[in-house]
DNA sequence: TTCAATGGTAAGTGTATTCTTACCGTAAGT
DNA sequence: ACTTACGGTAAGAATACACTTACCATTGAA
């Protein structure tokens, strides 16, 4: 299951209903994870790697500024 | 809010009752996130820096496998 | 222009999660 | 010993969440 894939073949890979799987995908769109585009009746989505970029630099952030600092007091280093 | 704090001081910095903080305090302790100590009638908590340590290695491990790969496949690199 | 394929959306349902109320136990001060 | 302060736990209520069923819109093929 790498690259482009239909709503119809995800759907075939999960236990769960179509609209279920459109849900979700729309939340991932919506959080800009995946992105879509049109082939005919069907839709194509794929991993979105900025978005995955933005997350990454988001927990980077958090750890480095606030964990790391904390860690050292409170180990008195 | 740094460093050690009681359940009520936390139970005073949110909309939600005291039991709740507990509730959520016993979470965090079974996750070993965070650890706590009995000072006389009152129980003070603080950050385990231990216990994000190891969620980080977790998210660190995620982040390069999978990810740095499939975003130089996609980008073509 | 009719039909089949594909997928989005709305409304409702079941379940999991998170909260509150009520109660109990323990520690310290009087 | 009695009382107050503080916090954990149990049980039930409220809310949030992920799913299904039913329906509609759009595209491409016959």
């Amino acid at each position: 299951m790498k690259g482009p894939v239909s709503v119809g073949t995800l759907s075939g890979a999960f236990p769960i209903s179509r609209p279920a799987i459109s849900q979700h995908l729309r939340i991932l769109k919506d959080a800009r994870l995946v992105s879509d585009t049109a082939a005919g009746t069907r839709r194509v989505y794929q991993l979105n790697p900025e978005g995955f970029e933005s997350v990454r630099a988001y927990l980077d952030r958090f750890w480095g500024n606030s964990l790391h600092s904390f860690k050292k007091k409170v180990e008195g280093k």
